[in-house]
DNA sequence: ATAATAATCTACTATACCGATAGGGTAATA
DNA sequence: TATTACCCTATCGGTATAGTAGATTATTAT
C-alpha cells in the first residue's frame, strides 16, 4: 500500500502542475486545497525540494513551485524519492538490492521470480508516465 | 513492500508444489528447508488451509499438502489472501474499494489514475501466473 | 489402550513505522 | 515589519509485523 506521504506528495506536485503560471504557492494553500495536514505537507515539500523537483521562495508571496516542466518529471523517480523501492522485495530491486536472509539460492526462488516480473512492469508504467500525463 | 507472511506463504506453496508425490509434509520440515520460524509458518499454513489452498493431516506422517493442481492455483488469489489488496490505494481497488477522506472528486485524482494503471498491470501478471509457472 | 506425533487454537510480546501534532527559532523577502 | 519557508526536536496514538509460548485436539503406530 502507498503511504500517505507518497500520495500527498504526488497530489502536491499535481496541484502545482495545474497552476496557470509558475508563481510560488504557499504550503497552507496546497494543504487546504488537498485536505492535507500543513506540518506533514511541509516535510514532504521540503523533501521534494531537496530532491530537485521543487523550488521555494521565502517571505511574502513565497511558496513552492515546480522547477522542471511537468512533461520532464518522471513518476518512477518521484515514487522512489517518496515511497522508496519500486520492487516489492529487496532481492528484486535494482536500486535498493538486498539479499534475503532465508534464501540459500536466489536463482530458484519462485517469489523473487514473480516479483521481478511485477517490478519490471510497474517500473515501465511509472517511467512512461510524466507528471503532465497524470495531471491533465 | 511484500510482508514476510506473503513471502513465506508463497515459498511454502512452492515447496509443496515441488514435492514429487502429494504425501503430507510436516510444518517443521518446510520451516527447516525454507529457513522460516516454525510457529510463524504454522499460522500462515493454517490460513492457506482455511482459504482452500491446502489440506492437512494430523498425527504421525501428517502435515500439509496441496489440494489443487499447481496449474490451477492463481497467484492473484494467493496474493489477496496473504497480502491483501493488489491495488496500492484503497480507492484504486476492485475487491477492497474504499473512498479517500481527502479527495472531493475522485475522478480527477492524478494519484488514483496512475495507481489504477499500475493495479491493472500487476493484476494481469498475477492472474497469468499459476503456482506451476513460478515453481518450475 | 497407550504413547507419540503433528495440527490447531489462544494469547502474548516486542518492535517498528506511520501519520499527525506541537513548538520553537532562523533566514529571506515584499 | 509582517510573511513565509526552513529546519530542528519531541511526542503520541494507532496499527501492523514478526515471532514466541503453551495448551488442546485429532490421528496414527505400537
Amino acid at each position: 500500500m502507498l503511504s500517505k506521504k507518497t500520495k500527498y506528495g504526488i497530489k502536491a506536485l499535481t496541484f502545482l502542475a495545474r497552476q496557470e503560471d509558475q508563481t510560488p504557492v504557499a504550503i497552507a494553500e496546497i494543504a487546504k486545497a488537498e485536505h492535507i495536514s500543513i506540518k506533514f505537507l511541509e516535510s514532504i515539500l521540503l523533501l521534494l525540494r531537496h530532491s530537485g523537483f521543487l523550488g521555494a521562495k521565502k517571505g511574502k508571496g513565497g511558496g513552492y513551485y515546480l522547477i522542471k516542466d511537468p512533461k520532464d518529471i518522471n513518476m518512477a523517480n518521484v515514487y522512489r524519492i517518496l515511497e522508496g523501492p519500486i520492487a516489492l522485495l529487496p532481492c528484486a530491486s535494482h536500486n535498493f538490492y538486498e539479499k534475503c536472509d532465508d534464501c540459500t539460492d536466489e536463482s530458484i526462488c519462485a517469489v523473487r521470480k514473480l516479483m521481478m516480473e511485477v517490478r519490471d512492469n510497474t517500473l515501465m508504467i511509472l517511467e512512461n508516465n510524466s507528471l503532465a500525463d497524470i495531471a491533465f
